[in-house]
Formats: C-alpha cells, structure tokens, sequence
DNA sequence: AAAACTCTCAACCGCGCACAG
DNA sequence: ACTGTGCGCGGTTGAGAGTTT
C-alpha cells in the first residue's frame, strides 16, 4: 500500500504562481491565518496542492520576508551556522530573521559556496581544501555526506572568521542527530570540548526569536511534552506572542535543558 | 542581432516525523 | 502497536533572466 498523495494531480496548477493566485492566498491567510494546508486550497478557491501553498507562503508572500540581497554579516553568520548544522536550512534560517530555507539553501549554493572555494575551504567541511584525507575520512566515517561538515566544527575557518556578530554555540554531544549528525564529533575525537580547543571562541549563544515568532518552529519541541504541557504551553505561548523575549538557541534547536542550555524555566515556558 | 551558454531561484518531489484514532 | 494523515524538510529541477560569443 503506497502513500496516498498529497493533492490530486490533474485538477492542480503546476509551476509558477499568477498574481491572482497570490492574492486569493495572501487574503485567505490575511482572514484565517495559516495552517491546515491540506484543506486550504479548496477553501482559498485556488487550484493548488496544499504543500505549494505552503510553500508559497513561506517562502515568498509572508510579510516579514526581508528581500534582498544578504548582508556580509549574514554570509558569516550562515557559514558559522553551516559549519556547526550542516545542511539544516531550517535551523539555519531561524538564525535569520526574515530569511526562509530555500533562499539561504539557494544562497548557498550559488554564493557562498563559491566564496568558500575561493577562499580555500571546504563548503562541505569547512576545512582547508588541502586536507583531503581528514575529509574523506570524516566523510567514511557514516554516510551522511554533509552532516560530518559541522564535526569537528571549530575550525581554522572560523577562527579566522570574524566571531563579534555571532558567538558560536556549542553543540550537545548527546543530540539526537536524525541526520543532522552536527555535534557527533562537535567535541572531536581528542575527546576535548570546542571550548577547550579554542578558547577564543565563545560558545554561549543567546539569539532573538525570529520575528514574527513562529509557533510552528518550536513544535518538535513541544511535542516532547506530554499532552497537558503541550497544552498550557499553547495557551502561555497565545498569551506571551506578541511580547515573546529572547530564547536561547538551545532551546530553538531543540536541545531543551540539556547539558548546553541553562535557560530558565522562565524563559522556555513562555513558549 | 541572435544563438549559445551560464546563472539564479521559485517551485516541485519524495521522504521522515509526529500525531490522532 | 499499528496505520493513515498532515506537515516540514532537504535535495533537485527547470524556466527565465543575464551574459558571452
């Protein structure tokens, strides 16, 4: 038994949205708000897939998209990010206010990969292009390719890297990676913590909330919880939205209470 | 001027995760 | 525990704009 599809096929446009279609979406989201995807097409009267919707709103019509070209602060903070998360894009864009995945995934390629290169380094890696063998390596050692990128991950890069905008933060080890695979070898193999390592770089990290802030990032962490909390959490995160203060990356990235975040309950239950 | 080529980025696709029943 | 559903993510594609020949 296949996985249905998510949208009938022949009664949906395809490719690129008409300015009509935008409008029907922007004052659909404008009068519900989002969510429910699925069912949002039909009752927005538009002939789209659900996902494409979505897709379109995030990436495209929300109002709090900054346009633009990116900022030499935002290349450095995306690399430092790269190099720490791998090809998180997600995770990477919710470092960025106004920013969405596809555009930072699409930066990168085009841009900062490129300017990597030119600088000797790895876009994969975040190493030196000389260092072949640690590469591969690295990259032997499981099978995601890019996700060994953000092992290691304090690296000559990014000591060279200007470190006043951002911080760098550390990783937990003991994450889950699904994936992501970014702290699995965050403390090395010497079996010394980043800090250790280079004690130049802080790794303490408190970022603001991208604005406006999104429920919906934060609902893998959530969903920790058991159903009460969820709950009364939803309900404290009505409440507090429009006054939400800053959260600590650790906790954005789902590493709740553990050995990197020291965030008051204060804080994580205004969420 | 126009054909060929390159680049950019919006959009699509398929998969994995989490939840509800 | 299992299954179906919906959402979100990352990788990939392809149309169109820009550049070169």
């Amino acid at each position: 038994m296949g996985r249905s599809p998510c949208c009938e096929k022949e009664h949906t446009n395809k490719g690129a949205w008409t300015k009509e279609e935008d409008d029907r979406l922007i004052n659909y989201i404008k009068l519900h708000g989002e969510g429910c995807w699925r069912s949002l097409p039909k009752a927005a009267g538009l002939l789209r897939c659900g996902k494409s919707c979505r897709l379109r709103w995030i990436n495209y019509l929300r109002p709090d998209l900054k346009r633009g070209n990116f900022s030499e602060e935002e290349d450095e903070l995306i690399i430092n990010l790269h190099s720490l998360l791998g090809n998180k894009w997600s995770l990477i864009a919710a470092r960025l206010p106004g920013r969405t995945d596809n555009e930072i995934k699409n930066y990168w390629n085009t841009h900062i990969k490129r300017k990597l290169y030119s600088r000797g380094i790895d876009p994969q890696t975040h190493r030196p292009l000389g260092s072949v063998s640690s590469t591969n390596k690295a990259s032997n050692n499981n099978n995601s390719n890019c996700s060994n990128s953000s092992s290691s991950n304090v690296n000559r890069f990014q000591l060279e890297t200007k470190q006043s905008a951002v911080s760098l933060m550390q990783v937990p080890a003991n994450i889950d990676n699904g994936g992501a695979d970014s702290a699995e070898d965050s403390n090395g193999s010497s079996g010394l913590s980043s800090e250790e390592v280079f004690p130049q770089i802080s790794l303490e990290l408190s970022i603001g909330l991208p604005f406006p802030f999104q429920q919906s990032r934060f609902s893998s962490v959530d969903l920790n919880q058991s159903q009460q909390q969820q709950q009364q959490q939803r309900a404290t995160y009505q409440l507090f939205k429009p006054t939400a203060p800053d959260v600590c990356l650790c906790y954005g990235l789902g590493f709740r209470k553990s050995q990197a975040c020291s965030c008051s309950d204060s804080v994580i239950t205004t969420l």
